[in-house]
RNA sequence: GCCCCCAUCGUCUAGUGGCCUAGGACACCACCCUUUCAAGGUGGCGGCACGGGUUCGAAUCCCGUUGGGGGUGCCA
């Protein structure tokens, strides 16, 4: 195994490559990542693969591909790995026979059936520790159990305190399967051994697992390390965050305009925030604020409605310059570079995700714009809409071809039918664009061009006849 | 069922016995600004689940109730 040298402590990201990438997982991820700075610690990336039937290895690409968006990855000489799990198989088994040797662990030839209708029988949920004086031996469909002590296992969690287990509501739980593979719980503890890691944060759903994991540490002869569970992320229901019925994939955030900073930033404030009287702050305050033992206890609510506000927060402190190279990829590359630089900080208070940006300024870059019907009926219903266009296109015939002149005849025409700017403009507004909302309409025209902005005029002056 | 965790505005949170007539952020509402829409500014609405203790004093400590959540696999 590899090793650092920063000697600090050693903490460790283990996802299982079972799916898309969950926001969940990028919080926990993010809070090793934090520790593993203001610690100057080592953050360690271990795909959890051991799961035969669910491992698929785009999975694992895509974990990597997550977790370099939000800035974690290999070119931070605080990151280490990946490593997977998988290649360790035999370290796993080492152990599990060690733990047969020495008596504290024996197998067991139950079926799960057969432990079920033992359980229905009994009355008591669970393994009943059948075979723990059998002396069974290795053999075809024979899981190796651990021999689960008296007396209570306390575990001293960063984030929750100390926490008390009765080991005897603890059943003797499998280490090896029947096909001689190992089970998750041998395995992280084997690997976190291995790998020297002494912090392991992970999401509160692991609490249950770490007394049985407490154990394994204390029967392989090795030091605990220091635990913290930390809240999980719930949906409006308040269940936890699944990938099946929410919307839980980072990918997919990314794939909608959210800004990688703003995602970071939103995911810590959740179950944590930082001093001062804005949660907007910078990663280098929360790598020196951040401390697990301020971490909340309960479950919080991952609102795509704040991460939006923070986006769009995110998205207004970028400087003109940057929020066009952020735009990159966001716009079809024919349109006119030089048309989107003018247009682009207009945009830039209008937008909330980056996916917004083309559809607002799309017209300006198409022949025929798509024309909204509620938002043509609405500025075209009244009586003064025709002939306030006939007299703006008159006037735009000749007016100089800036934004200040086009608004000053605008609101001259305008004036003749008792109409301020903000009425007046609707009609011309819908004629060139198609809507009844977009970024500021006098910029827009002087973009757009002359020849090109009468002639939409005229056609929607047409229309208007038409009826 | 059993084990474990949790409980401050709708939401995310600050608060670690007096600084709290509980602070901020998002959302919402109003007003200002204004070429639509935003952005920005100002103001507003809104909370310590409940009941007992402990204490001179409790959002903060203890107990209970209720309510949520997690786990309960030869998944991780």
């Amino acid at each position: 195994m590899t090793t650092t040298a920063t000697g600090g402590p050693r903490l460790r990201f283990a996802p299982s490559p079972t799916g898309s990438f969950h926001v969940g997982g990028a919080r926990t991820a993010l809070y090793n990542w934090a520790l593993a700075h203001s610690m100057g610690g080592t953050f360690v990336l271990r795909i959890e693969d051991t799961d035969e039937v669910r491992n698929h290895p785009q999975w694992t690409a895509g974990i990597i591909d997550a977790l370099a968006w939000i800035g974690i990855g290999a070119d931070d000489p605080v990151f280490e790995g990946p490593y997977f799990q998988s290649e360790n198989a035999q370290a796993h088994l080492d152990a599990a026979a060690d733990l047969y040797a020495r008596g504290l662990a024996y197998y067991c030839d139950l079926t799960t059936e057969q432990i079920q209708a033992r359980a229905a029988d009994s009355g008591r949920p669970g393994y009943d520790g059948y075979s723990r004086d059998r002396g069974l031996g290795p053999g075809p469909g024979h899981v190796l159990r651990f021999r689960v002590p008296d007396g209570t296992t306390v575990v001293e969690d960063l984030v929750r305190g100390r926490v008390e287990f009765d080991n005897a509501t603890i059943e003797d739980f499998v280490l090896v399967r029947g096909n001689g593979t190992p089970v998750f719980l041998l395995a992280n503890v084997v690997d976190d051994l291995s790998m020297r890691i002494d912090h392991v944060i992970r999401a509160e759903e692991h609490l249950p697992n770490t007394p049985k994991q407490q154990m394994l540490f204390e029967a392989l002869g090795a030091p605990v390390p220091v635990w913290a569970h930390v809240p999980v992320l719930v949906n409006e229901q308040r269940k936890k965050l699944s990938k099946r019925r929410d919307k839980v994939a980072l990918e997919q955030y990314r794939d909608e305009g959210y800004l990688p900073e703003a995602m970071v930033n939103y995911l810590m404030t959740l179950g944590w925030a930082p001093s001062g009287d804005t949660e907007i702050v910078a990663w280098d305050r929360i790598v020196d604020e951040f401390r697990l033992q301020d971490v909340t206890h309960s479950p919080a609510f991952f609102d795509i409605r704040k991460l939006e506000a923070f986006n769009g927060d995110y998205i207004r402190m970028l400087s003109v310059d940057e929020f066009i190279d952020r735009c990159r990829g966001w716009i079809p590359g024919d349109w006119d570079a030089e048309r989107f630089v003018v247009m682009a900080p207009l945009v830039q208070t209008r937008v909330a995700t980056l996916a917004e940006v083309a559809p607002m300024v799309e017209f300006l870059f198409v022949d025929d714009p798509v024309r909204d019907e509620r938002s043509w009926t609405k500025a075209m219903g009244p009586e003064w809409a025709a002939p306030l266009l006939d007299e703006s296109i008159a006037a735009y015939e000749t007016a100089e071809w800036t934004a200040d002149a086009l608004k000053g005849a605008l609101e001259a025409v305008g004036e003749t039918h008792g109409l301020k700017l903000g009425k007046a403009q609707a009609p011309v507004r819908v004629a060139v664009s198609g809507r009844s909302v977009g970024p500021p309409l006098f910029e827009s025209l002087e973009v757009l061009g002359r020849d090109e902005t009468l002639r939409r005029m005229r056609g929607a002056r047409a229309d208007v006849t038409t009826g």
